[in-house]
DNA sequence: ATGCCGAAGTTACTTCGA
């Protein structure tokens, strides 16, 4: 089976890249983060004429999260357990589901924004919670895997540039430590192919050439218990999907399993 | 060439992303 997650940046706004890259790709399951929609706006009509259920959290925002699933949508669970509220409010950043032999989250963590911001306590926070939420998942014997934009690069490799970012979010022992927190529940960090250069990133900002001169960055993970990564057949970044007008600033990962 | 930011909310800009 395949399992892929995206940040999407607008389910409405990419929608025709959207299916068209379901049909091409024929992912079993797809996470998806940044929908900019509320949960009632998702387009389920035409995913379900693609062949895909959908659960969706979402509030019109900046946020949003969904599964997309072919072989069934089961237990969904919408926010982590404890998640912590930004200026008074529970954002919609994760959802989980069962689907066929796998269960999954969804999840887009907060970015951060400067080192200073309440927004850089309030993600080292988030990823606290998500680590608590899913360490009973993690040692379970159901292939699982936390998938997502984690807005964190795991290592000084996982950006183009490591020097550029002295000082900025994203690379912060802080948010290393956090993102390894999640990672001690019992997960593995499957690392997937670069179908070009040598760095398999996921996301290149829209400014500045970053994406033709592959400034990049790799923040879009997924954190696999051993019954998932001992069932991972290949893994790698879609970066075609990052190419052409009308683009993502994220690239689909791709995981297949022998499931 | 992969090409110089894009989306949403609100309505001419602002906020957000990383």
């Amino acid at each position: 089976m395949r399992v892929a997650t995206w940040n999407i940046n607008s389910i409405n706004a990419r929608l025709a890249r959207l299916l068209a890259w379901l049909e091409a790709a024929r992912p079993d399951v797809v996470c998806l983060q940044e929908l900019k929609c509320a949960a009632s706006d998702v387009p389920t009509g035409a995913l379900a004429e693609a062949g895909y259920e959908v659960a969706a959290h979402g509030d019109g925002r900046w946020n949003g999260v969904a599964v997309l699933s072919k072989i069934g949508i089961d237990d969904v669970v919408r926010d982590l357990e404890d998640q912590p509220a930004f200026n008074g409010a529970v954002e919609p950043r994760a959802i989980a589901a069962t689907c066929g032999p796998v269960r999954v989250w969804s999840v887009y963590v907060p970015n951060g924004r400067d080192v200073a911001d309440p927004h850089y306590p309030y993600k080292l926070a988030f990823l606290s919670a998500l680590a608590a939420t899913v360490a009973a998942d993690a040692a379970g014997e159901r292939p699982f895997a936390v998938l997502g934009d984690f807005n964190v690069c795991p290592t000084d490799e996982d950006v183009w540039d490591a020097e550029a970012f002295t000082g900025t979010t994203h690379v912060t022992e802080a948010e290393r430590s956090a993102l390894a927190e999640v990672e001690a529940a019992g997960l593995t960090d499957v690392f997937p192919r670069a179908l070009k250069h040598a760095w398999p990133f996921t996301f290149w900002d829209y400014r500045n050439l970053d994406f033709p001169k592959n400034r990049g960055m790799r923040i879009d993970l997924a954190l696999a218990n051993p019954a998932w990564t001992g069932a991972g057949r290949d893994a790698y970044v879609d970066r075609d999907e990052r190419k052409g007008k009308g683009a993502s600033d994220h690239a689909p990962l791709v995981l297949d399993l022998d499931l």
